[in-house]
DNA sequence: AAACGTTAGTTTTAATTGAACTAATATAAA
DNA sequence: TTTATATTAGTTCAATTAAAACTAACGTTT
């Protein structure tokens, strides 16, 4: 049966997402981090201007949780505080260079991807790829 | 620049995948368990005849530590104890359905990528993807 | 007696909290 | 304008809670 085949292509496309994502996250060192606190830095990654006040109502924690959530984050490199320059009681909570990489690991992933794609295949193959990803 | 129509090809196979995901864990009712519980389904999966003891050895823990981890996946549907039929001592640890089910989650959801596939390309595009995604 | 798993109770560890605190700001009366 | 008062943002710290794992003792089967 054809599906057999399909099977094997979907596996190979997706075994090549995994070893993007899995060579990106070791370079990151992304294995210090806990499931939490990837979710965390996403959370981080796509708020504005989060402050702690805010972090702790969007987590439904305490502030004091937050400062200890923070805290860990800040060691592991992932996170730090800039002061607001206007209200100096205000502290922003920023994602380090780090911390937005491993935020957007799958993002990297799927350009590393795209990268082997455009390495690879040919200006046809390349349209042909994408005519029939459209289709799905 | 052409890589940003491969990259919105990736991220829309990519896309499906995640939905059939989401889907069928969903359907399993898969958030009611813990990251280390999928852990454990996965191991119990891959095991043959798995006991007590060896589970204890695999997870480097002590049995009655074991034993709590079970009790709590029983409680969950996803595990059941079988006594061996020819010494009573010995318990396997069994995937229920619903548990193995979870357990292959990532091979259910591209199972289910490729029906898709099937259902919506005809046969030369699928011959042409087949061969497309063989060259990466 | 030895092996397999369970039960009961304890230890350990991490996460969370309430309460008190510092620092900065806002409000408004003197 | 200055000064007193109250409020807000985040921190520190001691205490609690909850989960996970352990030891020791036990029942059952071989």
């Amino acid at each position: 049966m054809k599906k057999k085949l399909i099977y094997e292509a979907v596996k190979k496309f997706n075994s090549l997402g995994h070893e993007c994502n899995l060579e990106i996250s070791d370079k990151l060192g992304m294995s210090e981090l806990q499931v939490n606190q990837l979710h965390y830095l996403k959370i981080i990654d796509r708020t504005d201007d989060m402050t702690f006040g805010k972090f702790a109502e969007i987590l439904k924690v305490t502030k004091p949780s937050v400062t200890e959530i923070v805290n860990k984050l800040i060691k592991l490199n992932v996170v730090k505080k800039k002061q607001c320059t206007w209200d100096k009681r205000i502290f922003y909570i920023k994602l380090t260079e780090k911390g937005r990489n491993i935020a957007r690991l799958p993002f990297l992933a799927e350009q590393k991807v795209v990268d082997i794609i455009a390495g690879v295949l040919d200006d046809e193959e390349i349209d042909t790829f994408i005519k029939i990803i459209k289709k799905l």
